[in-house]
DNA sequence: TTGTACGCGTTATCAT
DNA sequence: ATGATAACGCGTACAA
């Protein structure tokens, strides 16, 4: 029997007693040594550092944290809507990087924009007593964070801001985006410019639709209600949504996309109506194959970068300094010309 | 003065200690009432549960955990190699859900292929006592963590298999994949397939390569060696190769591209070189707007949430019981045919 | 320069 | 059913 059916492990992990055992000092001396702490004899630190090599010993951050002066866990926890959408893997990469920079580790999890599984995150991330939170916010209500904040667990919001709670904050710049994307559509000669958005309850859904208002209230005619279509929430529902924009008599002679998941459900929609070559279209948020497609798809990108680094950022700043001011940040948004967005108004109206 | 200028929390987190002051019991009541314990009177608890919601506490799961009989931390390790990579952030997803279904944490870290990045990652996780590891390899030699698993913690290799170790492995059917891909090119009249690689020292690269040879050596003429490239890492090196590819004589017909980096610049290079309706090209793992390309890209797909379902299955599995024997999951792959694989051969060779 | 006693928040053991 | 006390692995203060 090599096995003897119980769940122990085979070799408990050593501790710096059996370190301080193995190297004939006290356990103190280790502790001193890993610690880089001064008054410890050259010899005596070789020696207890080739016990650590023998042994395999890793220090129990975990033990230790539970003693140090701060009780810093040098973790961070993230939650964003869905780890598996490039714009949230993206942010998480880098904020990942600057994390481990400074030696800490990223716990994370998608919330699915449910605001229970996002509270359960959170839950379970505060009771692993990580130094600070970054979260994308899927409920209408974060106001439960100020007991954490409170405890000194700094949290920052991502993409959108929190609700009922005073936190930083990094958002793109939504609504500029879109009305960039309308301008430019303008010069190509478009009045005719229909939107597809998200739920209204998201906050870049909002602020990218009142983008799109705000623009299109500049022109003579204004908006013609029909073309704007929100609630979106998937794919599918942004393909029927497009069908039925089509439909309409006028029809829009551009799109503007709201998101990624609409983009394709849009584009899908246009591919089946045979319209992809006449109908001008830019997309929110940029897309791994966007430049290869025909025509290649104008879109405007959010630097989710910035984003990512101004959101780690901004938390590591807090964890040396919790009496600074809440601040804000805004990264602007690129529109990147390319030639969806160039389609001229092909019909009668504007030419 | 709000701050007092130090660093301390303004509010100390609640302690069982305090709760069970607040509820006027010992301190190893709330510990039973939060362990589901038997051997509680129901209004006891009901007075404990009401102390805990007032003082918002949240139990201190890193305390608990190095007191733990089984020094369980309900947290695991995931090493992937680029998690703004669509491969990886699902499989990260997938991981996360299965995690958390369970109550496990998920910390991740990228290494971007470089193994004293996976070294310094699995340091870490292992340095908080995470419960398992789930690692897609990077470096030349795994063996080091031949340590931790004889200490009881669990590793799982997904992508590529550890090397000089041995452990519970989950890879994708990466030559049968590639074989499928020449076999639909052939159906289709091509000859003269080209490849495009990343470094042989790459698992699956050698994988998916060997795929092709086995598959080109069983046509009539065999493989002409200048036709496959492979030491590509990144798209701009794709795209240089794909370009010097198509300008032989003869030229290939038929292009098959070795992971999705690769795919990237290989599209954009038939895209200047004005073949992209021309040459046939089946491109190794899905991407998100495969389908919306001109013509729609024909791509051999990963079943990414079958791998990270499985390696999830298999870390868990383990975590249970130990002493079962490794287990390497090969997950099968799935062509699906498009467009770009069915375009013919044009030339004369074969007509 | 080195070692000892104590405490962190929790779970485990044993008594009441 | 409940509580007192030990123990976990480590850092801190202080003694040696």
């Amino acid at each position: 029997m090599v096995q003897d059916g119980t769940e122990d492990r085979v070799t408990r992990a050593p501790t710096i007693k059996d370190v301080a055992e193995r190297a004939g000092v006290g356990f103190k001396t280790v502790s001193r040594v890993l610690n880089d702490e001064p008054n410890v004899r050259s010899g005596t630190r070789e020696k207890v550092l080739a016990a650590v090599e023998e042994l395999g010993y890793r220090r129990n951050s975990i033990a230790s944290s539970i003693r140090r002066r701060n009780q810093r866990t040098a973790s961070i926890g993230l939650v964003v809507e869905d780890l598996a959408n490039p714009f949230a893997s993206t942010l998480t990469r880098i904020i990942q990087d600057y994390a481990l920079e400074r030696s800490h580790l990223v716990l994370v999890g998608s919330s699915d924009g449910e605001p229970e599984r996002e509270r359960e995150l959170v839950g379970e991330f505060c009771s692993r007593r990580v130094d600070g939170l970054i979260v994308v916010p899927a409920g209408a209500d974060q106001s439960y964070l100020e007991a954490e904040r409170d405890r000194g667990i700094p949290v920052v919001f991502v993409d959108r801001p929190g609700k009922h709670i005073k936190a930083d904050t990094v958002v793109s710049e939504n609504a500029g985006g879109i009305s960039d994307a309308v301008h430019h559509l303008v010069e190509a000669g478009h009045r005719r410019i229909a939107y597809l958005g998200d739920r209204q309850a998201v906050y870049t859904a909002a602020q990218r639709l009142s983008g799109y208002r705000a623009a299109i209230a500049g022109l003579d005619g204004g908006a013609d209600r029909r073309y704007i279509r929100t609630g979106l929430r998937d794919s599918p529902q942004a393909y029927q949504a497009a069908l039925e924009v089509f439909a309409l008599e006028p029809a829009p002679t551009a799109l503007i996309c709201g998101n990624n998941i609409i983009t394709i459900g849009a584009v899908h929609a246009l591919q089946h109506l045979g319209l992809r070559d006449r109908i001008a279209c830019i997309a929110f948020d940029d897309l791994e194959l966007a430049d290869l497609l025909r025509p290649a798809l104008t879109v405007v990108a959010q630097d989710s970068e910035a984003i990512g680094t101004g959101a780690a950022h901004l938390l590591f700043g807090r964890l040396e300094d919790q009496s600074a001011p809440y601040r804000r940040i805004t990264v602007p948004v690129r529109l990147i010309e390319r030639e969806s967005g160039k389609i001229p108004a092909s019909d009668h109206q504007r030419r």
